[in-house]
DNA sequence: AGAGCATTTGTGAAATATCACAAACGCTCT
DNA sequence: AGAGCGTTTGTGATATTTCACAAATGCTCT
């Protein structure tokens, strides 16, 4: 009867401490464990294994699960999930953050979250009757944290976290985002919005520093929050000065991209923000819409070239909801797949031509230079384009259309 | 005992004929009651009462529901509610058909509809109590319907009916929509589109008959379905020529115009297809196309006056989900607002020379002609504009925001 | 190879757009 | 009333676009 009661459930009674209940997880499972507390900080790691995942050696070596680690599972939903439920998660591997194949499981005291138990599947696959066991072990867990946490040590969010927390929408009450804020030590205040900077290759400890030299010397844009992801880095800003922060951000934005390259060289700064918002509950949107800003100026390197923030994206910020009706609706525009035809079929590139041209505004000069051919030839493209694509380059309607639909082709194809 | 069973079910047993339990009903209920068949043909009406509305009137006098109100009916879905339940539901009155408030009641067997059960709420409003006791009725008709319909006499739905259903969206499986149309003597073949013929005023009956001259007298275009619907007349049209259907129909357009203006004075004629689809379960979308092309006809009357068919209605397909986007995150041109303001305050006319110029494909000459002006003060305008709505002209996707946002203002505001 | 076609380049004239400047008009404010 | 401002109209010079036509180039097909 005791041995059955065993086989049930292993993890009955008090451990001596944390240590001891990891291995013998650890062993039940035949995998490695690790338990973090509410702050993704290292508690307790089972030591009976050697194979593991940089993700797991990184913790342990920093006692603490990396920042990189924790940002990749917040935006890919895996916290937030984990958060929300008492039952294991599986989490499939991310090998960009060097994390394997490995099941979860959240710590709770009624909703409130102590900690997290990690399973990495690298020697088996966990089965059903695992999933189960591991949950009694997070009971056990439970009740070993509730003596760690002794009333006055409450849970201390890191500032990034809470900002990914922010960035994915998983923070819907603005009166709580704004207590969470003070205690943090920011003062919410007026008018914020998330601004990217990403750069030519990942973000290192080392350039991370002269990233944070510059922003922190200039005196119109403040820093509120600040996170990395990958090449890019995140922050939610915000000015003292009376002048809109759309145009703040910007002469940052142009002045950050000059010393840089001045002082380390660095070109090919990518930077946009999204829009400006009085509501830290907006901060997801803001930064989906710098996301989108960064998209478009990848995409049309010089025409976005001087955009910098999501409000002045002009037609740019329609393209996708226009793209979808379209799809919606099956339409395609025959004057430019009757072009692209007749460019395949004489090798000719009447759709380029017409592109520049209404980019160009119709500017005949300008877009002959830019094509670098000569004048009549434009001249007399165009009359074939008119011809070949039924255009008729006096309606506007039409312009405009042809004009839309070449963007989003480009933004889409 | 006998009596209180009767109170609960005063339907119990069969009637000599429906227009006894017609008036059975009526005398329960205290209010006129007219029974109709699937087809909304009127089987039997109660005679006690005299207060009555015009739309029960007509239905007595014409033996049938008049199509005007079963569209109408069909429109605001109420048809296919009643089909769709046992239940009695509340219809408010509609006015424009003369339909006073009422209560109605599908008879169903299982799936299939045999009849309906008009209470007309003259004298006063129906209780719970009183619902329940039309439920019962319905039981009661049920009974009295199926000895009527013997076997042979299937429902026959009428052609108006039927269109109805599918500008509706209420058939959608293209299958049984095709073998309907076999059994109403229409051949489906290739592709249609629906086509709206608006007047200026109502459609009567001699109205009509000049309309259908005109149209049967056409050899390119045939109209499978028609139905009226106030001052529109309502066509699924498909064509035996083999050029695309959108130039016939365009064509069609034309020349029917002229003609209901030679031959009968008729002006003022709006017209407009949808997409031109092969499967007939997109006739619903076709319609609403087409409600849009007409839509946006009466709001742009020049710019659109060639424009007939929905594919080639250029960005005013988008209009709508740009708006709708716009909306959603508190966009404001604030160039446009700016030239607003300064319009009130000073007394100018910058923002309607802004749009005439973008919409005349910033042609000069033409639109000082259009407005009236001196080239000189157009351009004078024009530098004013520049400077008060910080706008570019040399930036393409400046102006073309600026055009959308111009006939997203015309179009909603 | 060479006819046939689409394309590119060159030239010049006519139509349009752009710019600078001056004068006149109309409204508001003191 | 008249100064001040913004607006409109007029004139002329200059730049740009558009059009017509001719010639040269390049490619395909037989």
């Amino acid at each position: 009867m005791k041995s059955d009661s065993y086989t049930n459930n292993p993890f009955k009674g008090t451990f001596g401490s944390l240590e001891n209940l990891a291995d013998t997880i650890s062993e039940v499972l035949h995998c490695p464990v690790t338990i973090e507390d509410a702050n993704h900080r290292l508690l307790a790691y089972s030591t009976h294994e050697n194979s593991t995942d940089p993700a797991r050696i990184a913790t342990i070596i920093g006692r603490r699960v990396p920042e990189k680690v924790i940002n990749s599972l917040w935006k890919d939903g895996v916290i937030p999930e984990l958060q929300a439920s008492d039952d294991p998660l599986r989490v499939s591997s991310i090998s960009k953050v060097g994390l394997g194949d490995r099941v979860a499981i959240s710590i709770r005291k009624n909703e409130e979250i102590l900690g997290y138990i990690w399973v990495l599947e690298v020697n088996r696959h966990l089965s059903d009757e695992d999933l189960e066991l591991l949950k009694k072990a997070a009971q056990a867990a439970k009740n070993q944290l509730l003596q760690l946490y002794t009333g006055s040590r409450r849970k201390q969010e890191s500032l990034q976290e809470f900002f990914w927390k922010l960035l994915t929408g998983h923070s819907r009450n603005e009166e709580a985002i704004q207590d969470s804020l003070r205690e943090l030590g920011i003062l919410p205040g007026s008018p914020v919005s998330v601004l990217i900077l990403q750069f030519p290759d990942e973000i290192d400890a080392a350039f991370e520093k002269n990233i944070s030299y510059i922003t922190s010397v200039n005196q119109s844009v403040k820093a509120q929050l600040t996170a990395l992801d990958e090449n890019q880095m995140i922050m939610l800003v915000t000015s003292a000065l009376k002048e809109p922060l759309s145009e703040i951000l910007q002469a940052f934005i142009q002045s950050f991209t000059l010393q840089m390259k001045e002082r380390f060289g660095v070109r090919e700064i990518t930077a946009g923000f999204g829009g400006i918002y009085s509501s830290y509950h907006l901060t997801e949107k803001s930064y989906l819409e710098a996301l989108q800003v960064i998209k478009i100026k990848n995409r049309f390197k010089e025409a976005a070239s001087e955009l910098y923030g999501y409000e002045n994206l002009g037609i740019y910020q329609f393209l996708d909801v226009i793209h979808q009706q379209q799809s919606a609706s099956r339409y395609q525009n025959q004057a430019l797949t009757k072009l692209k035809e007749y460019d395949r079929l004489h090798k000719t590139d009447l759709y380029n031509t017409l592109d520049t041209y209404l980019s160009a505004g119709s500017n005949t000069h300008l877009t002959a230079s830019l094509l670098h051919i000569h004048l009549n030839t434009l001249t007399y493209r165009l009359k074939r384009i008119a011809e070949i694509g039924q255009i008729d380059f006096k309606n506007t309607n039409q312009k405009t259309m042809l004009y839309l639909d070449l963007k989003i082709q480009q933004l889409f194809y």
